[in-house]
DNA sequence: TTGCTCCTCACGTCACGTGAGGTGGC
DNA sequence: TTGCTCCTCACGTCACGTGAGGTGGC
């Protein structure tokens, strides 16, 4: 058995959290003492740490629930929604960082995080020893094996949408 | 000069968010009607459209006040700190990906997205007509040229952590 | 008595959305 | 009078964090 204080040390979570979970039901302490401290049984923990295990993916609470209290048949797809979700949130921070690329006025002043560009990818096919007409080829071969894996590849280089859509084109032709 | 729903309209904005920019005194409008309407002028409306700009980079209202009254000066340092947080925000969501697929059991039943994955660069690189050794050599020439990029090229194709530092290893050696 | 952990409210966060109840101009 | 837009509260959202004020066990 634990207090509330144990729990939040073997776990790794803050108090608050735990008062939180109490307090819409996704977790309850087993039993109270007679003072009423909360008193937290090991299965309590072992279902806590499934708790922290899906809130790390990122998960709402009640979808967190939704698994827990359902049958296993429904985890799979409940975390294939939530990956959908994912990938929703990352396209729109790509989205977003273009439009800050595009506002920004002094490129210089930028910090310049580890981010995938053309020109990197470029200079290491070059030095790797293909010539324009294998990268021309890596495009056609790419656009026609996996178009859409493409268009987000080039999108994530941070092209313009304008210069994607003349590469894919020339690619068809 | 607009009263409130016309600027939504002008705008494509809720009226919510018209009332919540007055309330926090982000935008307030010049003028009020003797029936106490809002009134919007047309320079009013040039700083909402600013304000949306903004905010489709994600920025909150608290920056964007901050550009808005000072001086241009900051607007790019701002932009670069926010940019910041977007890529904080974007690696947090490929480990959450990451996560998510270390626990699902039926990997057939996952949604697959156009994602980028080892298996398809592989397989066009092949078909562009490189041979293994190539590859290696390609790995290594971007190790050597670029290994942050290195690092998060590969993290974006979906590769365990382990995987990474065993084939960053290999080319250094 | 002093410290420590525990308890229960209750409010703050962020950017709005959504009523409720009432008013002004055609 | 009927519709339309407008107004001002005030509460709900999500997952907690942070006090305030009080209690129990050593």
């Amino acid at each position: 058995m634990y207090t509330i204080g144990q729990l939040c040390d073997k776990a790794a979570i803050s108090r608050g959290t735990l008062l939180y979970y109490d307090q819409i039901g996704l977790l309850k302490p087993s039993t109270r003492t007679a003072a009423n401290y909360r008193c937290y049984s090991e299965q309590d923990l072992e279902k806590l740490r499934q708790i922290c295990l899906y809130r790390e993916t990122g998960m709402p609470l009640t979808k967190i629930r939704q698994i827990l209290e359902s049958a296993e048949d429904d985890t799979d797809l409940i975390l294939g929604k939530h990956l959908q979700n994912l990938n929703q949130s990352m396209r729109k921070l790509q989205i977003q960082r273009q439009i800050i690329e595009r506002l920004t006025v002094d490129k210089e002043i930028m910090p310049s995080e580890p981010g995938l560009t053309k020109d990197i990818f470029i200079e290491v096919l070059y030095k790797t020893g293909l010539n324009d007409i294998q990268l021309a080829k890596l495009h056609c071969e790419f656009e026609r094996s996996f178009p859409e894996e493409h268009q987000v590849f080039l999108e994530l280089l941070g092209m313009p949408g304008t210069e994607i859509a003349r590469i894919r084109e020339n690619c068809s032709k």
